[in-house]
DNA sequence: TGGCTATTGCAATACATTCGCAATCAAAAG
DNA sequence: CTTTTGATTGCGAATGTATTGCAATAGCCA
């Protein structure tokens, strides 16, 4: 693929930064090819979490179904991607930045279905608690909250 | 259906309790059939979130498996069930007491699945700052943890 | 007991996700 | 630059969960 396809947009920040993530992806054994680069751009553009099936409309000309299937999958594996459930039945896929600070939730609006970013979270304090009384150790969390947005109450 | 054949087991509280949920259920409009009757004493029996197949092999005699999706989607509308995702696509169901002290999470091993249930939950305080924030109301979440148990750290 | 209507069983369907396999392509070697 | 090679893809088929249409059935009430 002409690397100039891909750098459409106008936005240096985005751009500089999607560079990145390619960097990233070829400092892997891991090989840089179309269905990965697109699949990335496409992420990298999105402001909430994405389907297999948004990111598949997103960039349909240039890759299979399946293989965005494989390639968020392989993606979830090295770290490059966190699922995120809202409680559909369909997985949604974000880029997460390597580094504490990325954590965070979303709140989702039961009648449109718009989404929120939420960076707030529970004290670590809890997870500690919960490692005490259960034995449980490397405790991750998944939360979402649900609710009526503004335009909708 | 005999009722006799839905009291095998020497349980006297448990029995109680059950009569309970027939009598809640009795107390609408719903017919008691046999597949809501034999949905109900399965998941008054277990201790954990249950999916519908598990549901449907624990009765399988009794019930087709698609009155089995039926009846826990009509016991979730009329309040009797909950919903839990534990992050593998099937959907787990819980008998659900009405009344605040039923609210709770679960801890799921990462490695043999094993499930805890959690009573301890983050303070109201971080619903209301969300509200404020994001401006929505009527605010529920979904929280489960996930970790390694003792036995497979 | 008989009849009305909700509910069920069964089979077909929808939809998300995965898999097998031959064809293709990125990256390294010559 | 061409060749080689193994990872990766596209395509179609297969899974597995969940839903639905419809004729048959069975609670519940008169």
């Amino acid at each position: 693929m002409k690397t100039e396809e891909l750098h459409c947009c106008g936005d240096i920040h985005k751009r500089a930064s999607l560079d990145k993530w390619i960097e990233r992806l070829q400092s892997t054994k891991l090989k840089l090819t179309t269905p990965r680069h697109v699949i990335l751009e496409f992420l990298h553009k999105q402001s909430h979490p994405a389907t297999n099936r948004e990111i598949y409309n997103g960039i349909s000309n240039d890759c299979d179904l399946a293989s965005v299937y494989r390639t968020i999958n392989l993606f979830i594996k090295i770290g490059f991607v966190h699922q995120f459930d809202f409680g559909d039945g369909i997985a949604r896929f974000e880029l997460i930045e390597p580094g504490l600070d990325s954590h965070h939730h979303h709140i989702i609006c039961n009648d449109c279905s718009k989404v929120i970013e939420i960076d707030h979270c529970f004290p670590e304090s809890l997870t500690k608690t919960i490692s005490k009384h259960t034995g449980f150790s490397r405790i991750k969390h998944k939360l979402e909250f649900f609710g009526l947005c503004p335009n909708c109450q």
